[in-house]
DNA sequence: TCCTTAGTTCAAAAGTTATTGAACAATTGG
DNA sequence: CCAATTGTTCAATAACTTTTGAACTAAGGA
């Protein structure tokens, strides 16, 4: 009942990258570092897709390596692979969720002000 | 006979990101950062790709705004803009090519050797 | 002027990614 | 056990991206 996750190693930049450019997917990965590594399930991401979408979404997350998913009942508890996209490409999520946080084109998961945009 | 480009505060996140998450882009901004800020016309890329194929490749890197082109005479020459990025997205290339840098799976422009990277 | 060099544009084909709804599986609570 | 909750899988479709070759433009040199 575990879920295939990439191990570190075989996290690739372009196919990272590439998952990251999708404003839903980054719109995951933004709210999933607001929240500082509390796991967070599928549906808290509902707002930003249909419930099938976003299995496919969070897919792709997964098998890219950049977040992982642990089931947990019937949940699946997701959280980002913070230190291992850290010691493979450093400063790359960093800068990424900064550009991000600021970006107001990016769709919301809370019904905005859900996010903290430090001043 | 100049070339569009969006500025600065133009330039999206996640286009950025799906620009560079293609193998041939990820290669070719990785050569135009290995010289350093030196224009290279689009015919030095030819390791990498088909004319028509590489036109297509510089366009999309062009219009999200990741490189510029001057026309000078019959060529185009192409840089990265550093400052733009660095403005609009601090760190954001500086990890992308470091990371780009150590990737043997990228293709190569030169022969190999063509790139230091720094031990 | 004619030829070459450098690069673009166009249309077609091939391939990939995103989105949807219906059906399914697994767990939990009553 | 039954029903509800959570999320997946599948097949279809829509939408986009990549790649190709042939035809083209524009500048420069002989």
């Amino acid at each position: 009942m575990t879920l295939p996750h990439p191990n570190a190693d075989q996290i690739s930049l372009p196919i990272v990258l590439a998952v990251l450019g999708d404003p839903t997917r980054l719109a995951i990965v933004r709210y999933l570092a607001s929240k500082e590594g509390v796991p967070l399930s599928c549906s808290q991401f509902l707002d930003l897709a249909s419930k099938t979408n976003l299995s496919y979404h969070l897919a792709k997350l997964r098998e890219a390596g950049v977040t992982r998913a642990e089931v947990v009942g019937t949940n699946r508890m997701i959280t980002l692979r913070r230190a291992d996209l850290d010691a493979r490409f450093p400063g790359l999520l960093d800068s990424v969720i900064a550009a991000a946080g600021e970006d107001k084109a990016l769709p919301m998961v809370g019904g905005a002000d859900e996010i903290e945009i430090p001043a």
